[in-house]
DNA sequence: TCCGTTTATCAACAGCTGTTGACTTTCTAA
DNA sequence: TTAGAAAGTCAACAGCTGTTGATAAACGGA
């Protein structure tokens, strides 16, 4: 089991990612409790005992399965759109931008009951949204203008990937960006500036 | 087992009660899949038996713990304060008014990963939300708007109840009114009226 | 071809789950 | 006091869960 550093991808590299990739699916469809490792292994056409053999537990495979990253950088910070549209339209590219980037919904989906991945979450907001949000207006209240934030993002979030409101997946990005964007720049920059 | 309807409350009453109360606590605290019938029965100081006895199945159960009504009433829209206010004025007070008037939470937790908690939320926003929303502005995307206004409510709730996301648990009633009033004011009246 | 390593299979474990049926206790009305 | 109903207890079922160890097959280099 050598992690074989850039070398032509083994049988068992490609065994990893095919399990990998399947955790990844029944995750974001059923979340952690819901997702069982016979069903992953059976996504994945092999045995059961190689999901162990592989990653070691069910939790730390979920944990593989759940990284990603908000690709938030600083660089936000520099464009000349408001920062209410320059968010929600970073937020929409990492959510539906590449098929199979979909650690935020297998986070979401677990978080209501799953403590591990609840804490990821507010992870991702403290260390991707706080600190943009802090670099305008009053750093003062940084935390609440980001957690109000949050709860918008996290809601539109909940109710187009998990709940499927379909009013709300019927709406196209452009149609997100015009209408969430405006109300997240009042949570950012406050009512003054309005 | 008579329903005994307005009589002095009968023994099986009671436990039936217990029952009921025990289960919307674990329901809140847990979800559908982590809140177990012995768990339930444990907190109700009962046998698990006593459980499908009174209620025929866990789903059953869960049906009856989740019941809830929003109280959106169309005389919302006779108010005076602006209907963004008067929104997210009452489902604070639907949310966190009386305690054990937990049903929304019971249901955001386990919508997640349980089908039938996720068709309720959707009832609740196809049945409460929208037509408050549709008495004000164009009719025609009446749909677009409340699911916007719907983001917002439950990703409010999602930070606050769920998740507790510190910022936004240690927000005031006050502060969450003059915050989200303004934000849900504009999906509902679009920005023209802004 | 042979040998050692890697990869995969299988059966089983202990513990949990919702649910059931037989049984016993407690209460209530005649 | 006694008969009958209501309420509660107990053990067990079948099925699922994550995880493990022994064993077998496939592979790759000498």
């Amino acid at each position: 089991m050598s992690t074989n550093p850039s070398k032509k991808p083994s049988k068992s590299d490609r065994t990893k990612t095919s399990i990998l990739e399947a955790a990844r699916g029944l995750f974001a469809e059923h979340g952690y409790d819901g997702a069982s490792i016979r069903d992953i292994a059976a996504r994945a056409s092999i045995d059961p005992a190689m999901v162990i053999r592989y990653f070691n537990s069910k939790d730390e495979l979920f944990a593989r399965a759940a990284l990603f990253d908000l690709q938030l950088p600083a660089t936000l910070v520099t464009e000349h759109a408001p920062i209410g549209e320059a968010i929600i339209k970073r937020f929409l590219e990492t959510w539906e931008g590449s098929p199979g980037a979909n650690g935020m919904v297998i986070l979401l989906r677990s978080a209501a009951s799953n403590e591990f991945a609840a804490e990821k979450v507010r992870d991702v907001f403290a260390n991707q949204i706080r600190p943009v949000v802090a670099a305008f207006g009053s750093p003062a209240d940084a935390g609440r203008r980001a957690g109000l934030v949050a709860s918008q993002l996290l809601g539109l979030a909940t109710c187009r990937y998990l709940l499927r409101l379909p009013p709300v997946v019927a709406l196209s990005q452009e149609e997100i960006i015009a209408n969430v964007g405006p109300a997240l720049q009042r949570y950012v920059m406050g009512p003054e500036v309005q």
